[in-house]
DNA sequence: AACCATCAATTATTATTTTTCATGCAATAG
DNA sequence: CTATTGCATGAAAAATAATAATTGATGGTT
């Protein structure tokens, strides 16, 4: 019936890795003469070539580049499922795929993730930050099994559940002329630095929800890759950032940085976490999301 | 290296439809023999059962279950990689799957289509309306290339556009009382049996627009699928419906009924045609979307 | 209780597919 | 010009998969 197997596809990904067919061999196990043949073969049924034959090398057609690009999102998922199965065969209990889509959440993440894993000796978890298609791309296309996002999304397949309350600040260095105040509204930023997480605009909450309601922007926009790095910027007073209340705290110790609240009732914000339907029933994905809850409680008794 | 090919999950698809091997040996046209074979070898190499044997029928085991659900999210992207690029060797373009998650469209959809097919006589139109993750993961799903839906939603790998704005209207038959007010307020529906398509309530916008922000509700709310069916309820008393107006109207001179504004500035809606990025720059979908653009600005003339 | 039909599992055999080996040929580098 | 590298090909060998023919087990029917 079908013509595309398993094994042409480990082919197209092994020739676009290596570059030609001979390294492909030698990855795949098999001789140049053996993926000659399967290759020649393929194309004959298919009808049409997957490579232009250049010389001596093989540069893929469109039709292979799509064929790549199948092979890219199909094979990870049969591995992917294998290893569940090698997991379950042995009594372990799974893997569990945490995808984030929200930077400072990682340091939150540390906290649920160590309790877990004492809880579950048999689960491996994964954290991941790349995907293919951003967050929930990442949750239809099985190449996550749990999403941390600022963004729930209801729709049918998904489920999101809040487990993080948190309030978002503005973060100051010492010497700076707001520390100490008790807000700041929008238009008290347009002469400042304003550092940032590597997102879109769109991503990022101290502009939607507080400089462009009210028609305000910073003098300059940086962006730096990691917490530390941010704070240590803005507590050298080269500019400001926006991050969680609790982070503020936390690193307070170590960075001399201040929080201070973003407008007059300050920026409330939730951390969510997703995950597909068809899993809720799977145990300790579960169990995950009840830790986080539980954490979530506690949290709140701090709060007030 | 890899276990899982793509016969197993032919054979575990064919075994859960047919319920027994013997019959799933035909539909794959093997012997039962043959079938028995790969699967005692499959199960050997997983390490344990998929399927339980109960006298002389097959129940899925936990882990047969899950191969089953992985089976039918990878074959059909399988069998569709396939058609697509036989479609390439002949040279035909390819076939576009439309999704739809609003049932009304599909008479705006049908006047897309046909100068579409003219415009595009090797692309292969399918209209599908059950997904297993509703409307945008099916996208993300590749089961379908795209989707028209009232709810867009900007994530990273989905485009939208809007490419028809209309207004949603009550409808009412010959003799009822609403019938020639200038619009119509939702406490007046309390008294009402309204009609709607079988979706759930947060998808209906009568219901989140109208009705619940008022805290109102009708009397009484039956579901019918047809739009046909809809009308002729309507025409004869039986209730009240909520479709776009151009729809009432061009329906008007079949069924007698009328459109009543909701609201007193009526209630204004968008159809959105989604995407997958990276499919952006495939010809004939872009034209998909160029020529629902067009028909958009042609109606827009009709409107002021 | 005997009989029949259905189904999965075995076993031995046959058929098919895949891989290898031994080459040839073409392109490239030195 | 020669050595090298890489792909293609045909025939032989090896590995894999399918079949036919049975067996044993399980229900349903009379």
């Amino acid at each position: 019936m079908g013509i595309l197997e398993r094994s042409h596809l480990e082919i197209i990904r092994a020739v676009s890795q290596h570059g030609s067919l001979t390294a492909a061999a030698e990855k795949l196990h098999l001789t140049q003469s053996a993926l000659s043949h399967t290759v020649r073969k393929l194309e004959e049924q298919l009808g049409l070539p997957v490579w232009y034959r250049e010389g001596r090398s093989l540069r893929p057609t469109q039709a292979g580049e799509y064929l790549l690009s199948v092979a890219n999102r199909l094979l990870p998922q049969l591995v992917h499922t294998e290893e569940r199965l090698k997991q379950f065969a042995q009594g372990e209990r799974g893997s569990l795929r945490i995808g984030m889509e929200c930077h400072p959440c990682y340091q939150w993440l540390l906290k649920i993730v160590s309790p877990y894993l004492a809880q579950w000796p048999d689960v491996d978890v994964d954290v991941k930050q790349k995907f293919q298609f951003g967050g929930i791309g990442a949750l239809f296309g099985y190449e996550i099994d749990m999403l941390v996002t600022p963004d729930p999304l209801y729709k049918p397949g998904l489920t999101f559940e809040p487990v993080f309350d948190y309030e978002q600040v503005l973060v100051v260095g010492p010497q700076h002329p707001l520390r100490g105040v008790e807000y700041v509204l929008p238009k008290q930023l347009s002469g400042e630095t304003l550092i940032t997480y590597p997102v879109a605009i769109e991503r990022l909450d101290i502009y939607t929800l507080f400089l462009i309601p009210a028609g305000a922007a910073p003098k300059r926009h940086k962006i730096i890759e990691t917490t530390d790095i941010m704070l240590q910027m803005v507590a050298s007073g080269r500019g400001v950032a926006a991050l969680p209340r609790w982070l503020v705290e936390d690193q307070s110790a170590k960075f001399d940085v201040a929080p201070v609240k973003l407008g007059k009732r300050g920026l409330a914000k939730q951390i969510f976490l997703g995950f597909r339907e068809v899993d809720a029933d799977i145990d300790y994905l579960r169990a995950f999301v009840d830790l986080a809850d539980t954490h979530r409680n506690k949290a709140r008794l701090f709060l007030h």
